[in-house]
DNA sequence: ACCTGTTGCTTGCAAATCGCAAGTTTGATT
DNA sequence: AATCAAACTTGCGATTTGCAAGCAACAGGT
């Protein structure tokens, strides 16, 4: 192991957490895995009508940066040719710690649109949740997982989570 | 709570992950909180050397950013007139589990200079892991948790944890 | 076959940000 | 006083971003 450097080309050191912001350290990157992790959104379109206003250059190209990094993965719609799948691989799931903990951290220590009750539940439920994601996901289950929080009315929390947490029941309307 | 918006001016939504990286969703925020965290950097100068190459004026700007949303808080150094102590606040500490997810993260998806067994360690024992950098933090132990990981040489895993994980009986060498 | 609308991009360009090098300022050291 | 060091600031060219527009491939209706 002597000669070998652990160290790609390019890359500014071997830190884990340097190569992670590599990957996907910008404004956009987690936000658009948060899309296709916890709202089941899988297509262009509904990336760049998340919410947060992408300019679509910069959604292609975040799209590729996150393919080029096998987070994400494409493949044809079979019914709908103009479509493209964007799905997470096992590696892009795996990132669903990171966003639980940026979830929590921004509820807890900043004014945010997500009801406290919700985030209550998920901060006390770590465990769950990853599995119920991961499961979603595993499973291709298009449900979304968190609906966008409303930026105006937060009142109504109940609504927010989609399923059923415990036994998931039957599924809610899509989109 | 009907009138009252949850929304900030010039905010892009109110969902906390976008909240989380408007933050410090940056290449280099999350590295000087990383130092601050597990290396113990407490002075310009030592996050300037810190190894990624930081400018000194992208430095400047972020502990600046950091400050105003009161993650770090600074403090004269008592000892030399000319230093400024950084330090993380509660809210920063509060950055841990994030921190760490990203660094299990790409320990199990990249190519990195971090030991093997010190990210199964970690992996297995995030709540020890936790407690012990949060412990460090509450008694303003300088000692650094983790090294910075050599880029060639990647074999001495042992001493890359500072400090003793169970009881801790003296301190190493610092840097 | 033709027309219209949709989807997933690409292109052009101005504005903001970054990265590097070189100062400047304040305080410690000699 | 002279020198050095730490923490920034400033200037400036290069890169990246944001916004608007354009475009090719496809779908659906007539």
């Amino acid at each position: 192991m002597a000669g070998k450097s652990n160290q790609e080309p390019g890359r500014r050191s071997g830190c884990p957490v340097s190569i992670s912001l590599e990957r996907f350290g910008d404004r956009w990157s987690l936000l658009i895995i948060r899309d296709m992790m916890v709202r089941g959104y899988r297509t262009f379109k509904q990336f760049k009508e998340s919410g947060e206003g992408i300019a679509t250059n910069i959604l292609a190209d975040r799209l590729n940066r996150l393919r080029a990094a096998r987070i994400v993965a494409t493949e044809p719609d079979e019914a709908d040719g103009r479509k493209v799948i964007y799905r997470l691989t096992e590696k892009g799931i795996d990132l669903a710690p990171v966003i639980l903990e940026l979830l929590l951290w921004a509820s807890k220590w900043e004014q945010t649109a997500a009801p406290c009750e919700v985030m209550q539940y998920i901060g006390a439920n770590r465990q769950v949740v990853l599995e119920e994601v991961c499961r979603r996901w595993r499973e291709g289950d298009p449900e979304p997982f968190l609906r966008p929080f409303s930026a105006s009315g937060a009142g109504s929390g109940a609504k927010i989570l989609g399923g059923n947490k415990k036994k998931r029941t039957k599924k809610g309307a899509n989109v």
